[in-house]
RNA sequence: CGGGGCGUAGCGCAGCCUGGCAGCGCGCGUGCUUUGGGAGCACGAGGUCGUGGGUUCGAAUCCCACCGCCCCGACCA
């Protein structure tokens, strides 16, 4: 592909709204361009990359005998009201009407329609298990989009679903997805990990996400690097320290005036936030007030507490009116005397004795409150968040933070869909029984971002060989005055696109430096320059964009390369001749 | 949805406070020179100053409304 003719342009300064590197570097290089927020084009080498990620999705995805299908993007109401997501899923999933009044939606995902066609051709155990998969756009109304390719509204995703007669056969579905993910993540060059997640109130049993280390990642991930314990902090499993071992205490007021935080109240007591007990207070989809109580020292896990409350549409911060409403001050707030809300208090408080807690008043707390004697709890569950440098639930040694970006994830299902829509087999003792599913997705646009952020310099992106758009960067230097150098390289291009292994090549009118900038900003995981200087050298002088490494080598060695098909990772030593 | 910021040439920005010829750098076109690290000279093209309304003799500039984009938060089966 001649650069004089590529539909593309690269930038000399930054974008500004670009803060990502990988944001950053695939728009001045001219992989894609904003449309609107959240929403991207794909210019030609931007496809390209998504091209190759998907073949690589595709060829794993075959390997554990998944079937590529293609399901529509356009879905009617109808089939989303059967499973009841067109209720339970909030303004992110985009609505509309079509000519005749009939209300529409654009897929988010697609077990629906997985659920209707398994309904439609499977009868019999003998059709199970099946795997099946498509790359197909989604769209979902994100409340905010951000980071370029990492957060957006409209993106291709590979979903994939696993159809099985029982939870065994799921659970092989299951883990032949996490190898084959393994697998894809390895092949992109990305350090995927597993950490098990959320099941969230799909009804699923086991949840993992793909997880890539980066410091913007929107999740936090809690890693035992002892064990290899790996968790999204949202089911981390918190162990807790011992509780004083204390008789409790009567209870008494105390004045402490203009202490509204956790901080300001150890400070004024002078005590440690460990002996304070904190309420945060939430209110559920359904309108309950929840009154969740942690210790001082600890944070609230809000989707811990959404679990165990099993709250319906999921929980918000309740505002000063409602809690109120409830007797409680904010600030000041403890469920003592508290009325009209659930009480959920973490294991850790529930044998803490002695604790100092809100009174319900402001400028006073309570000293030696004991859960039990003082409130009573609805609930006692793990709420909190584990913390940095927290005994490992498996192994006991610390814990550390990191953030992390979703790449993909696979997900126990179950029957909640294939009940929905009657979706049952006829077993070999006769028995009729809900096919058992699972889904499984990878997010494309995010996987090529993270690629980009793993693998770049402060001089642009730097590809590795499996999702390189090219795997050659042909720069012709002095072309004009040498009329050697345009035959070599036109000959070298010629030779690669002939073999079917395309390169790019800087055919264009520009000087050394910009050439060279623009290679390396493009990423090509190699850099064949072409010029008077480097034929007097002997050949073509070879350079691998990630390590710098360079080396001349004879024009008929890199026609023989080019049509074999450039290598992937360095040079071998003493196939080559190097000059 | 709450908080903050921005919208002026293809890109990056100045001008706005204090109203009075719409500018700078890069890029783009033509010509000549140049050719191993974002070249030089000359000439030139390119703008509904996000949109609508208002104030004013006069609005990029002041006021109101709206739209869009970015960041933080909320949200994210």
């Amino acid at each position: 592909m001649r650069l004089s003719q590529l539909f593309f342009a690269t930038l000399r300064e930054d974008p500004v709204e670009a803060e990502m590197p990988s944001h950053r570097l695939l728009l001045r290089a001219g992989y894609v361009r904003q449309l609107g927020s959240g929403i991207y084009s794909l210019l030609p080498l931007g496809f390209r990359v998504n091209q190759r990620v998907e073949q690589v999705i595709r060829e794993e995805m075959n390997r554990i005998g998944c079937q590529e299908m293609e399901m529509p993007v356009v879905h009617p109401a109808d089939v989303w009201r059967r499973s009841g997501r067109y209720t339970d899923v909030g303004p992110e999933l985009a609505r509309f009407k079509d000519r005749g009044d009939r209300d529409m939606v654009l897929a988010m995902t697609h077990e629906e329609v997985v659920a209707g066609l398994l309904a439609d051709l499977v009868q019999s155990y003998r059709q199970l298990p099946v795997l099946v998969y498509h790359f197909q756009t989604k769209f979902r109304d994100e409340p905010r989009s951000r980071g370029g390719l990492i957060r957006v509204r409209e993106f291709v995703m590979k979903d994939s679903y696993s159809c099985d007669r029982d939870d065994a056969g799921l659970d092989v579905s299951y883990w032949k997805h996490h190898a084959a993910y393994t697998r894809i993540f390895e092949r992109l060059g990305l350090h995927a990990i597993a950490v098990s997640s959320d099941v969230g109130m799909m009804g699923g049993s086991l949840a993992h996400e793909f997880m890539v280390l980066n410091p913007a990642g929107e999740d936090v991930l809690v890693l035992c690097e002892a064990c290899g314990y790996a968790a999204n902090r949202q089911v981390a499993v918190a162990p807790k320290p011992a509780a004083p071992d204390e008789a409790p205490l009567p209870r008494e007021d105390v004045a402490t005036p203009d202490t509204p935080t956790i901080a300001d109240l150890a400070r004024f007591l002078e005590i440690g936030e460990d002996r304070t007990a904190k309420a945060a207070f939430f209110t559920t989809g359904d309108g309950r007030l929840i009154t969740a109580i942690v210790r001082g020292d600890f944070e609230v896990n809000e989707t811990k507490l959404v679990n165990a409350v099993r709250a319906i549409g999921g929980i918000r911060p309740a505002t000063v009116d409602e809690i109120k409403a409830a007797g409680m001050e904010p600030g000041y707030g403890s469920p003592i005397g508290a009325h009209d809300t659930t009480i959920v208090v973490d294991d850790l408080v529930a044998r803490s004795p002695n604790l100092v807690a809100g009174a319900n008043r402001v400028g006073y707390h309570a000293r030696n409150v004991n859960a039990g004697c003082d409130y009573s709890a609805d609930v006692t569950a793990d709420i909190t968040n584990a913390r940095h440098g927290d005994p490992c639930p498996e192994c006991a040694g610390p814990v550390v933070l990191r953030n992390g970006i979703e790449v993909g994830n696979i997900f126990k299902l179950g029957t909640k869909y294939t009940e929905a829509f009657d979706a049952t087999y006829l077993g070999e003792d006769g028995e009729r029984r809900p096919i058992v599913m699972g889904s499984y997705g990878i997010g494309l646009g995010r996987a090529v971002a993270c690629v980009v952020e793993d693998h770049h310099d402060d001089k642009g992106i730097a590809w590795p060989d499996e999702v390189a758009p090219y795997a050659g960067h042909l720069v012709a230097l002095g072309a004009t005055k040498e009329p050697q150098v345009a035959e070599v390289a036109d000959r070298l291009h010629g030779i690669a696109a002939a073999a079917g292994r395309e390169i790019l090549y800087d055919d264009r009118d520009e000087s050394p430096g910009v050439k060279f900038k623009d290679a390396e900003l493009l990423g090509m995981p190699w850099i064949l320059t072409v010029s008077p200087r480097s034929l007097a050298a002997g050949g073509v002088e070879v350079t691998r964009r990630a390590t710098a490494t360079r080396s001349t080598v004879p024009v008929a060695d890199v026609e023989r390369l080019l049509a074999e098909g450039l290598p992937a990772g360095d040079l071998p030593a003493g196939e080559l001749t190097a000059v």
